[in-house]
DNA sequence: ACAACATATGAACATATGAACATAAGTTAA
DNA sequence: TTAACTTATGTTCATATGTTCATATGTTGT
Protein backbone atom coordinates (compact mmCIF):
# COMPACT_ATOMS: atom_id res chain seq x y z
CA UNK A 1 0.00 0.00 0.00
CA UNK A 2 1.50 3.50 -0.92
CA UNK A 3 0.79 6.21 1.55
CA UNK A 4 3.22 8.72 -0.45
CA UNK A 5 3.70 9.07 -3.85
CA UNK A 6 3.95 11.51 -6.68
CA UNK A 7 0.82 10.10 -9.03
CA UNK A 8 -1.86 12.90 -8.53
CA UNK A 9 -4.71 11.17 -9.51
CA UNK A 10 -3.90 8.76 -6.43
CA UNK A 11 -3.31 11.34 -4.15
CA UNK A 12 -6.96 11.61 -2.73
CA UNK A 13 -7.44 8.08 -2.09
CA UNK A 14 -4.03 7.63 -0.01
CA UNK A 15 -5.74 11.06 1.78
CA UNK A 16 -8.50 8.95 2.26
CA UNK A 17 -6.59 6.19 3.39
CA UNK A 18 -4.74 8.50 6.25
CA UNK A 19 -7.73 10.16 7.34
CA UNK A 20 -9.43 7.09 7.88
CA UNK A 21 -6.66 5.31 9.89
CA UNK A 22 -5.90 8.42 11.98
CA UNK A 23 -10.08 8.91 12.35
CA UNK A 24 -10.30 5.14 13.42
CA UNK A 25 -7.18 5.33 15.75
CA UNK A 26 -8.22 8.32 17.58
CA UNK A 27 -12.33 6.66 18.21
CA UNK A 28 -10.73 3.21 18.94
CA UNK A 29 -11.37 1.74 22.73
CA UNK A 30 -8.52 1.62 24.93
CA UNK A 31 -5.86 -1.13 24.27
CA UNK A 32 -5.74 -1.71 27.45
CA UNK A 33 -9.55 -2.40 27.50
CA UNK A 34 -9.38 -4.13 24.59
CA UNK A 35 -7.01 -6.35 25.93
CA UNK A 36 -8.83 -6.96 29.31
CA UNK A 37 -11.91 -7.89 26.94
CA UNK A 38 -10.42 -10.31 24.92
CA UNK A 39 -9.24 -11.85 27.88
CA UNK A 40 -12.95 -12.12 29.29
CA UNK A 41 -13.95 -13.41 25.85
CA UNK A 42 -11.26 -16.04 25.81
CA UNK A 43 -12.73 -17.19 29.21
CA UNK A 44 -15.98 -17.75 27.32
CA UNK A 45 -14.32 -19.36 24.84
CA UNK A 46 -14.09 -23.04 26.02
CA UNK A 47 -16.62 -25.54 25.79
CA UNK A 48 -15.48 -26.67 29.40
CA UNK A 49 -16.23 -23.85 30.94
CA UNK A 50 -19.27 -22.90 28.56
CA UNK A 51 -20.77 -26.07 29.69
CA UNK A 52 -19.97 -25.38 33.32
CA UNK A 53 -21.43 -21.56 32.81
CA UNK A 54 -24.44 -23.41 30.77
CA UNK A 55 -25.26 -25.98 33.51
CA UNK A 56 -25.06 -23.32 36.38
CA UNK A 57 -27.81 -21.36 34.77
CA UNK A 58 -30.16 -23.72 36.10
CA UNK A 59 -29.34 -24.15 39.55
CA UNK A 60 -25.72 -22.73 42.21
CA UNK A 61 -23.82 -26.71 41.99
CA UNK A 62 -21.22 -28.26 44.08
CA UNK A 63 -17.74 -29.17 41.75
CA UNK A 64 -18.49 -33.00 41.78
CA UNK A 65 -21.92 -32.91 40.70
CA UNK A 66 -20.89 -30.56 37.87
CA UNK A 67 -18.15 -33.08 37.08
CA UNK A 68 -20.79 -35.85 37.50
CA UNK A 69 -23.47 -33.32 35.03
CA UNK A 70 -20.50 -33.45 32.66
CA UNK A 71 -18.92 -36.82 32.81
CA UNK A 72 -15.59 -35.15 33.07
CA UNK A 73 -13.23 -35.23 36.15
CA UNK A 74 -13.69 -33.68 39.30
CA UNK A 75 -9.89 -32.37 38.74
CA UNK A 76 -10.35 -30.71 35.03
CA UNK A 77 -13.72 -29.09 36.79
CA UNK A 78 -11.93 -27.12 39.58
CA UNK A 79 -9.33 -26.20 37.41
CA UNK A 80 -11.64 -24.46 35.17
CA UNK A 81 -13.85 -22.97 37.80
CA UNK A 82 -10.37 -21.57 39.09
CA UNK A 83 -10.43 -19.86 35.50
CA UNK A 84 -13.88 -18.34 35.41
CA UNK A 85 -13.36 -17.18 39.54
CA UNK A 86 -10.92 -15.52 38.31
CA UNK A 87 -13.07 -13.70 35.89
CA UNK A 88 -15.73 -12.69 38.26
CA UNK A 89 -17.66 -15.16 36.52
CA UNK A 90 -19.07 -17.44 38.81
CA UNK A 91 -19.08 -16.57 42.59
CA UNK A 92 -18.55 -20.13 45.46
CA UNK A 93 -20.15 -20.25 48.75
CA UNK A 94 -18.90 -22.98 51.10
CA UNK A 95 -21.36 -25.08 53.29
CA UNK A 96 -19.35 -27.91 55.29
CA UNK A 97 -16.76 -29.75 52.69
CA UNK A 98 -19.01 -29.03 49.99
CA UNK A 99 -18.81 -26.01 47.83
CA UNK A 100 -21.08 -24.20 45.44
CA UNK A 101 -20.82 -22.61 42.40
CA UNK A 102 -23.06 -20.07 40.77
CA UNK A 103 -23.13 -17.15 38.21
CA UNK A 104 -22.03 -14.22 39.47
CA UNK A 105 -23.80 -11.41 37.23
CA UNK A 106 -25.96 -11.15 34.53
CA UNK A 107 -23.90 -10.28 32.45
CA UNK A 108 -22.80 -13.82 32.11
CA UNK A 109 -26.37 -15.01 30.88
CA UNK A 110 -26.62 -11.50 28.56
CA UNK A 111 -23.36 -12.52 26.71
CA UNK A 112 -24.21 -16.11 26.32
CA UNK A 113 -27.44 -15.24 24.91
CA UNK A 114 -26.20 -12.79 22.38
CA UNK A 115 -23.80 -15.44 21.43
CA UNK A 116 -26.67 -17.70 21.08
CA UNK A 117 -28.74 -15.39 19.18
CA UNK A 118 -25.68 -14.81 16.31
CA UNK A 119 -25.70 -18.76 16.17
CA UNK A 120 -28.66 -19.08 15.10
CA UNK A 121 -28.98 -15.94 13.26
CA UNK A 122 -25.91 -18.09 10.99
CA UNK A 123 -28.37 -21.13 10.77
CA UNK A 124 -31.34 -19.16 8.57
CA UNK B 1 -18.47 -38.04 46.43
CA UNK B 2 -20.75 -40.43 47.98
CA UNK B 3 -24.38 -41.75 45.71
CA UNK B 4 -24.79 -44.38 47.12
CA UNK B 5 -24.46 -45.44 50.81
CA UNK B 6 -26.46 -46.76 53.74
CA UNK B 7 -26.11 -43.99 55.57
CA UNK B 8 -30.06 -42.74 56.32
CA UNK B 9 -29.10 -39.61 57.58
CA UNK B 10 -27.25 -38.69 54.63
CA UNK B 11 -29.87 -40.13 51.89
CA UNK B 12 -31.96 -37.03 51.32
CA UNK B 13 -28.59 -35.04 50.44
CA UNK B 14 -27.68 -37.63 48.06
CA UNK B 15 -30.93 -38.11 46.59
CA UNK B 16 -30.87 -33.93 46.18
CA UNK B 17 -27.67 -34.25 44.18
CA UNK B 18 -29.24 -37.00 41.95
CA UNK B 19 -32.16 -34.86 41.33
CA UNK B 20 -29.87 -31.52 40.98
CA UNK B 21 -27.49 -33.61 38.00
CA UNK B 22 -30.64 -34.74 36.65
CA UNK B 23 -32.65 -31.79 36.20
CA UNK B 24 -29.69 -29.82 35.61
CA UNK B 25 -28.78 -32.09 31.99
CA UNK B 26 -32.29 -32.70 31.07
CA UNK B 27 -32.38 -28.35 31.16
CA UNK B 28 -29.30 -27.42 29.96
CA UNK B 29 -28.26 -26.40 26.36
CA UNK B 30 -27.47 -29.20 23.87
CA UNK B 31 -23.96 -29.87 23.60
CA UNK B 32 -23.41 -29.41 20.28
CA UNK B 33 -25.17 -25.43 20.14
CA UNK B 34 -22.24 -25.40 23.10
CA UNK B 35 -19.51 -26.29 21.51
CA UNK B 36 -20.30 -24.05 18.54
CA UNK B 37 -20.99 -21.42 21.19
CA UNK B 38 -17.18 -21.83 22.45
CA UNK B 39 -16.03 -21.59 19.21
CA UNK B 40 -17.73 -18.04 18.94
CA UNK B 41 -16.41 -16.84 21.89
CA UNK B 42 -12.90 -18.03 21.34
CA UNK B 43 -12.79 -15.79 17.82
CA UNK B 44 -13.68 -12.89 20.30
CA UNK B 45 -10.95 -13.80 22.52
CA UNK B 46 -7.90 -12.74 20.82
CA UNK B 47 -6.29 -9.21 20.89
CA UNK B 48 -6.01 -8.68 17.36
CA UNK B 49 -9.10 -10.20 16.59
CA UNK B 50 -10.76 -7.69 19.08
CA UNK B 51 -8.93 -4.55 17.98
CA UNK B 52 -10.00 -5.69 14.33
CA UNK B 53 -13.45 -5.44 15.62
CA UNK B 54 -13.23 -2.64 17.30
CA UNK B 55 -11.83 -0.33 14.55
CA UNK B 56 -14.65 -1.69 12.09
CA UNK B 57 -16.78 -0.01 14.31
CA UNK B 58 -15.78 3.03 13.18
CA UNK B 59 -15.45 2.42 9.61
CA UNK B 60 -15.05 -0.11 6.85
CA UNK B 61 -11.42 -0.33 6.01
CA UNK B 62 -9.41 -1.99 3.82
CA UNK B 63 -6.52 -5.13 4.89
CA UNK B 64 -3.54 -2.52 4.69
CA UNK B 65 -5.41 0.19 6.35
CA UNK B 66 -5.88 -2.12 9.14
CA UNK B 67 -2.44 -3.52 9.65
CA UNK B 68 -1.06 0.35 9.60
CA UNK B 69 -3.71 1.37 12.45
CA UNK B 70 -2.89 -1.76 14.45
CA UNK B 71 1.26 -1.42 13.90
CA UNK B 72 1.05 -5.51 12.88
CA UNK B 73 2.05 -7.15 9.53
CA UNK B 74 -0.38 -7.29 6.55
CA UNK B 75 -0.51 -11.06 6.94
CA UNK B 76 -1.24 -11.21 10.42
CA UNK B 77 -3.88 -8.87 9.73
CA UNK B 78 -5.28 -11.16 6.34
CA UNK B 79 -5.13 -14.44 8.41
CA UNK B 80 -7.44 -13.01 11.29
CA UNK B 81 -9.73 -11.21 9.21
CA UNK B 82 -9.96 -14.93 7.37
CA UNK B 83 -10.89 -16.35 11.02
CA UNK B 84 -13.55 -13.54 11.47
CA UNK B 85 -14.73 -14.15 8.50
CA UNK B 86 -15.26 -17.96 8.32
CA UNK B 87 -17.52 -17.23 12.27
CA UNK B 88 -19.37 -14.58 10.12
CA UNK B 89 -18.44 -11.71 12.31
CA UNK B 90 -17.09 -9.74 9.15
CA UNK B 91 -17.86 -9.64 5.81
CA UNK B 92 -16.52 -8.02 2.45
CA UNK B 93 -16.52 -6.22 -0.90
CA UNK B 94 -13.74 -5.72 -2.86
CA UNK B 95 -13.24 -2.82 -4.93
CA UNK B 96 -10.64 -3.47 -7.60
CA UNK B 97 -7.62 -4.48 -5.88
CA UNK B 98 -8.58 -3.24 -2.49
CA UNK B 99 -11.08 -5.09 -0.12
CA UNK B 100 -12.91 -3.77 2.12
CA UNK B 101 -14.03 -4.83 5.47
CA UNK B 102 -16.63 -4.61 7.52
CA UNK B 103 -18.63 -5.75 10.85
CA UNK B 104 -20.97 -8.20 9.57
CA UNK B 105 -24.53 -7.57 12.21
CA UNK B 106 -25.25 -5.58 15.04
CA UNK B 107 -24.66 -8.91 17.39
CA UNK B 108 -20.78 -8.20 17.50
CA UNK B 109 -21.17 -4.82 19.12
CA UNK B 110 -23.68 -6.44 21.60
CA UNK B 111 -21.63 -8.96 22.50
CA UNK B 112 -18.96 -6.51 22.62
CA UNK B 113 -20.36 -3.93 24.78
CA UNK B 114 -22.11 -6.67 27.14
CA UNK B 115 -18.22 -7.88 27.51
CA UNK B 116 -17.08 -4.45 28.57
CA UNK B 117 -20.52 -4.11 30.73
CA UNK B 118 -18.91 -6.87 32.54
CA UNK B 119 -15.15 -5.52 32.75
CA UNK B 120 -16.40 -2.15 34.25
CA UNK B 121 -18.54 -3.94 36.81
CA UNK B 122 -15.36 -5.34 37.76
CA UNK B 123 -13.54 -1.96 38.00
CA UNK B 124 -16.08 -0.66 41.08
C1' DA C 1 -5.86 -37.19 66.66
C1' DC C 2 -7.63 -39.99 62.95
C1' DA C 3 -10.39 -41.53 59.05
C1' DA C 4 -13.35 -40.29 55.29
C1' DC C 5 -14.71 -37.15 52.07
C1' DA C 6 -14.73 -32.78 48.95
C1' DT C 7 -12.06 -29.59 46.71
C1' DA C 8 -7.72 -27.36 45.20
C1' DT C 9 -3.24 -27.35 43.24
C1' DG C 10 1.38 -28.52 41.06
C1' DA C 11 3.81 -30.90 37.35
C1' DA C 12 4.00 -33.11 33.07
C1' DC C 13 2.38 -33.95 28.56
C1' DA C 14 -0.07 -33.35 24.25
C1' DT C 15 -2.50 -30.25 21.45
C1' DA C 16 -3.87 -25.72 19.81
C1' DT C 17 -2.80 -21.16 18.41
C1' DG C 18 -0.85 -16.78 16.65
C1' DA C 19 2.88 -14.29 14.34
C1' DA C 20 6.38 -13.90 10.91
C1' DC C 21 8.39 -15.00 6.57
C1' DA C 22 8.16 -16.22 1.94
C1' DT C 23 5.43 -16.62 -1.80
C1' DA C 24 1.18 -17.35 -4.51
C1' DA C 25 -3.03 -15.44 -6.45
C1' DG C 26 -5.88 -11.88 -8.13
C1' DT C 27 -6.46 -7.01 -10.05
C1' DT C 28 -5.32 -2.89 -12.66
C1' DA C 29 -2.90 -0.02 -15.75
C1' DA C 30 0.55 0.65 -19.32
C1' DT D 1 1.87 -9.53 -21.50
C1' DT D 2 4.39 -7.20 -17.97
C1' DA D 3 4.94 -4.45 -13.89
C1' DA D 4 3.09 -2.74 -9.70
C1' DC D 5 0.17 -3.42 -6.08
C1' DT D 6 -3.15 -5.61 -2.63
C1' DT D 7 -4.61 -9.54 -0.45
C1' DA D 8 -4.40 -14.56 0.61
C1' DT D 9 -2.10 -18.68 2.02
C1' DG D 10 1.39 -22.38 3.39
C1' DT D 11 4.95 -23.36 6.60
C1' DT D 12 7.59 -22.96 10.64
C1' DC D 13 8.40 -21.76 15.33
C1' DA D 14 7.54 -20.28 19.91
C1' DT D 15 4.15 -20.10 23.25
C1' DA D 16 -0.37 -20.85 25.43
C1' DT D 17 -3.83 -23.95 26.98
C1' DG D 18 -6.46 -28.04 28.78
C1' DT D 19 -6.37 -32.52 30.81
C1' DT D 20 -4.55 -36.08 33.73
C1' DC D 21 -2.16 -37.90 37.65
C1' DA D 22 -0.58 -37.45 42.14
C1' DT D 23 -0.92 -35.08 46.14
C1' DA D 24 -2.04 -31.26 49.27
C1' DT D 25 -5.52 -28.65 51.77
C1' DG D 26 -9.57 -28.21 54.26
C1' DT D 27 -13.82 -30.01 56.68
C1' DT D 28 -16.65 -33.19 59.47
C1' DG D 29 -17.61 -36.75 62.66
C1' DT D 30 -15.79 -40.32 65.74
Amino acid sequence: MKYFNDNLDKTDITAQHLDTIKKVKQQMTAEETLYDLAELFKVFGDSTRIKILSALFYSEMCVGDIAITLGMTQSAISHQLRVLKQAKLVRYRREGKIVYYALDDDHVKQIFHQGLDHINEGRD
